[in-house]
DNA sequence: TCTGAAAAAATAGCCGT
DNA sequence: ACGGCTATTTTTTCAGA
């Protein structure tokens, strides 16, 4: 993994798309090679399939961090929802009703760089409290929700209102 | 949504693929019809972009679950593991560090599908206990793990061996 | 809403660099 | 390893049922 696949999988990340023609617009690599390049990525195991779910660990973001934030603040959330949005490395941020306010998912590519995670949500001046979890090991990050169900149970429950 | 459309989006978790010759041989729905269904199923807003990115609020999957699982056994959690991916509707299974064993991420079709998963796996022997937190809200639930970084840091931090 | 057939695009392969 | 080119395969469009 050069530059140059870094550049590739960022811009299937960023515009959503595998198509060769878009992709080359955006990195200006030729459409031939950018097959070349994502046929080795393939065979690598970086990319897994026709939809480029990207292996975490291969591509070197295989720290996972869970951090629990607790605010200060009782009122409305919204720009401090932003704030959490634009800390680098945060997958999922959940909003629960539990007992600390929000629950955040991290991908990193160290686990020197959880320092650096922590530092900016604690910068946050509505952060009242953070507590992290780091994880072992991954069972399941599953980027198609569908294939944790049984197909008779999708047509049981999904099916209901028509 | 109809069966149709639930055959579809299974074939494409499953198979982990967008390729409409692929989705015909497993669901015997025509090439061209397939197209016909997901144009609609993507202007509906239920799947994303060609990387068939399902929107989980509109495919009827918007409620989310965390669960903390505490087991009283301190050996190989081996055979457990696989326990806990049988449950259904488990997407993210992480064995962590912290205070508990396990952190659950599951999606469910509705509120009163917590009781069932929670039983599930409260049945399974080495469990002792869990804890589970109500999604409020879903700030983001990133399926593009990249787009949460900048170019610049990706460069910067997995270029670092060669 | 659906589909077969035509049009367009993506992929594979060749080969000189 | 790269990338221009062509051949082949696959996907997308669309008129008509």
């Amino acid at each position: 993994m050069d530059e140059r696949d870094i550049r590739l999988l960022k811009a299937i990340s960023d515009l959503e798309t595998g198509s060769p023609e878009r992709l080359h617009e955006e990195t200006d690599i030729p459409v031939s090679t950018i097959h070349y390049r994502l046929n080795n990525l393939r065979e690598a195991g970086v990319i897994k399939n026709d939809l480029y779910d990207v292996d975490l660990e291969k591509v070197g973001l295989g720290v996972t961090v869970l951090v629990e934030i607790l605010t200060d603040y009782s009122g409305s959330h919204h720009d401090f929802k932003e704030k959490i949005l634009d800390v680098e490395g945060v997958t999922q941020a959940y909003f629960t009703m539990g007992e600390t306010d929000f629950i955040v998912v991290a991908h990193l590519s160290g686990s020197e760089k959880v320092e650096r995670l922590i530092t900016d949500f604690e910068t946050l001046e509505e952060v009242e409290r953070t507590n992290s979890t780091f994880v072992v090991s991954t069972l399941r990050d599953s980027a198609r929700v569908l294939q944790n169900y049984e197909l008779e149970t999708l047509l049981d429950e999904l099916l209901e209102d028509e």
